[in-house]
RNA sequence: GCCGCGGUGGCGGAACUGGCAGACGCACAGGACUCAAAAUCCUGCGAGAGCAAUCUCAUGAGGGUUCAAUUCCCUCCCGCGGCACCA
């Protein structure tokens, strides 16, 4: 047993000492980059969880082995310290968000530094301080230059035990993404990112990321680009007119009714045709009053009013055709209102069975069919166009253009994805600089005057106003354009507006005037490596994208991806297979294993746990077999050393596993396959104990060897062996070893014998035997001969270096 | 409902490009050491049959392709994750 608290301490000092993490000129000059990067934490009270190391020790080894292969490695830590719990603890116990922050922060430093992770912490931010939410105040006003950032009234996902707006990101299953509570639509102005803007070119890039496939489909889905026509319907007797966009121009003739959404603008301006206004101003007010969770949840039923008194046009067949309102049409998607087409959309099928409305059947899959069969459901495929006047007869998708263009319809292509929401009604987070003046009207606070601050003296209780308002120090300021009386912008920012752009800080000296340097970026930029949850597909990694390609756009930066790789590690769940959560009691503590086991186990047991990528249980029993690893080496290096058995006796075989485990952990490395890694150095450690038994020596290059591939892994354990070992520098400065191709091959290969498909024997060969002579050798064996049993061999495959298959 | 990921011993998991299924580790059993225990070391360890050599079955279920399938194709079942009326 080695003591692995002594030992992890005095090497964590003397990196610490020998600054062996961080960058330098010097090497920029010489070596290749790679910027690896962690999504860094939000520092919560509760310190640690186990699923913070398993990446961050990810990474780790990736640097570390970086380093060793020559290169010149960026890998930064630093707070997304911005966010609600902090706030919230502040209204529950009237601590100040500043002051809880602090102490999380001191907390998840120490437990980090405790795992001897190599980070450059000079290069350490924090999202919350003014010399880093200045620069992403920065960079709302270099949105708003460009039009990219705009405030605007609009009806927004209000959450009402947070008290504060929410992006359509944080809106999950129309609940609020933190506290799970309902959320509610709100007409409110807000301001938004125009995300929307880079929609095609957020889709198309996907395709040059090496990213996990599962994340940019999400992406790709969340995007959700639709290509159809915008239609314009007439209103009988009125000068209105309604647009409507399809994906299905070619039903067109199958469309028997209209509905707009319930917000749409129009029916406040039909006020006087309708006869039943006040039935649909009710319903309206019932669809405003409900929630995104009633709204989306109680979908088999459908709900909607007709408008009496108003008819469509259908400018195919001109056809006059009832209008509805219903809440089953958004307002926010396309025109917020749809020509409705039952016997081919689901949804609208549903809707007319209900409210008994025509359902006519216009594409028909067998043709040509005598009659269109009575539907029980829509009919979505494919097939002929029937009942559609001089396109029956054309295939479905020809008829679609061509329709499209007799009623001059324009062909367009629509989006799922809305702007960015980014205002919030919250108190911890980077105020919005703009200033409102009832002469110049909204003013931008200007750059000289950033850090728009924080102020200290506000009550933070949420109701509804941004707390911000409260704070007279703050809220009253002159206008900076002709100084009279204003007012200042009194919401935060949203925390993800925070990361999305912290990548681009790390790379630069801390004490800069400039959010980022031009050369920093050129230097480091994108990001080599990014790891961290999947639970940012579509937050998180698509704001970042659309802030670099903003910033592009603005001439700051020569790159459109910020990060070239991708890896998600998976989540560890609990013992017993669930979530871990506190009210299960099924939480690890890192500090404890650290304690019990020490750093060097706990990284390595959470990288042998399973697949990188995979859910995996924790399971305390199993930490037991990292740590006799860890000890068997411990023991292989003392007795050498007591013996003074540093001397090889030449063993082949032992030479071969060196070199093959040398090929096989560096591959597993790069491709992030840390757990066969490991099992790789156990099998050569294996070896080499049992040699060392014999007493047959180990000589300074195995011994090195080993060394060097464990060190990535076990940083701690591999630099107190390489110094008692006689090495006066430092492991994690030296060379990554390197292996010959011609002794990874083997000469001699087990070949497989098989009769009809199954192994039936086996014998040693030369790994260059030609098919000829193996299927000599195999048919000439007892056992085979017993198996084909004197029948003629209707077949045989041959495949060299591998397995001889007889077919009888 | 749609999309994605997965299902291999008692457990976590290996398996190159289709080529001996179960590497490595945990647990378990037997042995060595010990007064004894712990630790350590050695051996065994998918199921069934057999004294044994060995044989049969086995990668969620069923079918298919192939000389050969955990791996490719089809149908279905189960678990997990995401999206959720996007016209």
């Amino acid at each position: 047993m080695y003591a692995h608290k002594e030992i992890e301490k005095k090497w964590q000092e003397r990196w610490e000492e020998a600054r062996v993490f961080e960058v330098s000129e010097d090497e920029q000059k010489k070596l290749k980059k790679r910027y690896v990067l962690d999504m860094f934490p939000y520092p919560s009270s509760n310190g640690l969880h186990v699923g913070h190391p398993e990446g961050y020790t990810a990474t780790d080894i990736y640097c570390r082995y970086l380093r060793m292969s020559g290169h010149h490695v960026l890998h930064p830590m630093g707070w997304d310290a911005f966010g609600l719990p902090a706030e919230n603890y502040a209204i529950k116990e009237g601590t100040h968000p500043a002051e809880t922050t602090r102490k999380n922060i001191q907390t998840f430093k120490r437990q980090i530094k405790s795992l001897g992770f190599s980070y450059d912490w000079s290069k350490e931010l924090n999202t919350s301080s003014p010399d880093y939410y200045r620069w992403t105040q920065w960079l709302f006003l270099q949105l708003y230059k460009q039009g990219l950032a705009y405030k605007k009234k609009a009806p927004v996902n209000w959450c009402e035990s947070c008290q504060t707006v929410l992006a359509n990101e944080q809106v999950v299953n129309g609940a609020c993404e933190r506290c799970k509570n309902p959320v509610v639509q709100k007409e409110l102005e807000q301001w938004f990112f125009k995300v929307t803007q880079y929609a095609e070119e957020l889709l198309s890039c996907l395709d040059t990321l090496d990213w996990p496939e599962p994340i940019k489909l999400a992406q790709k889905n969340w995007i959700g680009r639709s290509e159809g026509a915008l239609i314009e319907f007439k209103l009988q007797a009125t000068s209105y007119k309604l647009q409507a966009f399809t994906t299905r121009p070619d039903t067109l003739f199958g469309a028997t009714y209209m509905v707009l959404a319930p917000e749409h603008a129009l029916v406040a301006q039909l006020k006087e045709q309708i006869k039943n206004w006040k039935e649909v101003d009710a319903y309206r007010a019932s669809a405003r009053k409900k929630t995104e969770l009633e709204r989306a949840h109680l979908e088999k039923e459908k709900s909607g009013v007709p408008l009496e008194g108003v008819t469509a046009i259908n400018p195919a067949n001109n056809q006059e055709i009832p209008v509805w309102i219903a809440d089953y049409v958004l307002a926010s998607y396309g025109t917020g209102a749809i020509m409705a087409v039952p016997a081919h959309d689901e949804r609208d099928f549903a809707f007319a069975k209900k409210f008994s409305l025509p359902i006519r059947m216009v594409v028909c899959p067998h043709y040509p069919a005598p009659t269109c069969p009575v539907l029980d459901e829509a009919y979505e495929g494919g097939g002929h166009m029937v009942e559609s006047g001089e396109f029956n007869g054309l295939p479905n998708e020809e008829a679609k253009w061509a329709i499209t263009k007799k009623v001059k319809g324009e062909r367009v292509t629509q989006y799922r994805i809305r702007d960015w929401l980014i205002s919030r009604q919250r108190y911890w987070g980077a105020p919005i600089p703009i200033i409102y003046c009832d002469t110049c009207g909204t003013v931008p606070v200007p750059s000289a005057d950033l850090p728009v601050l924080l102020p200290t003296d506000v009550d933070f209780k949420p109701t509804g106003e941004s707390p911000l308002r409260r704070s007279k120090s703050f809220h009253k300021i002159s206008c900076p354009t002709c100084g009279k009386p204003a007012r200042r912008e009194s919401d935060t920012m949203d925390t993800f507006v925070c990361s999305s752009w912290y990548y681009l800080r790390y790379p630069n000296a801390t004490e800069i005037a400039e959010p980022f340097t031009k050369e920093s970026l050129a230097y480091w930029l994108p990001v080599d490596m990014y790891v961290g949850g999947a639970e940012h597909a579509v937050l998180h990694l698509l704001y970042a994208r659309f802030i670099t390609k903003a910033l592009r756009d603005l001439g700051y930066l020569s790159f459109d991806e910020p990060f070239a790789r991708l890896r998600n590690q998976g989540m560890i769940l609990g013992e017993d297979g669930e979530k871990m959560s506190k009210s299960r009691g099924n939480v690890i503590n890192p500090d404890d294993v650290i304690a019990s086991h020490g750093a060097d186990t706990l990284r390595l047991y959470e990288m042998f746990m399973g697949p990188f990528e995979a859910t995996k249980p924790w399971s305390t029993g199993s930490i037991i077999g990292i740590r006799r690893f860890l000890d068997k080496a411990w023991k292989l290096y003392e007795r050498l050393e007591v013996r003074g058995e540093r001397l090889e006796v030449k063993k082949p075989i032992l030479e071969k596993l060196l070199h093959k485990t040398i090929k096989k952990v560096t591959h597993d490395i790069e491709t992030f396959n840390f757990n066969t890694a490991i099992s790789a150095l156990m099998i050569l450690l294996n070896e080499l104990g049992k040699t060392a038994q014999k007493h047959e020596g180990l000589s300074q290059k195995t011994r090195d060897a080993f060394l060097l591939l464990l060190a990535p892994f076990a940083p701690h354990l591999a630099e107190e062996l390489w110094e008692r070992d006689g090495h006066s520098t430092l492991i994690a400065r030296a060379s990554w070893p390197t292996w010959d191709e011609t002794l990874v091959k083997d000469e001699i290969v087990r070949v497989i014998v098989q009769v009809n498909g199954k192994p039936r024997d086996a014998f040693d060969a030369p790994a260059d035997t030609d098919d000829k002579a193996l299927q000599k050798e195999a048919l000439a064996r007892e056992k085979v001969q017993k198996w084909i049993g004197g029948r003629q061999p209707k077949k045989i495959v041959v495949v060299r270096g591998r397995l001889v298959n007889i077919v009888v």
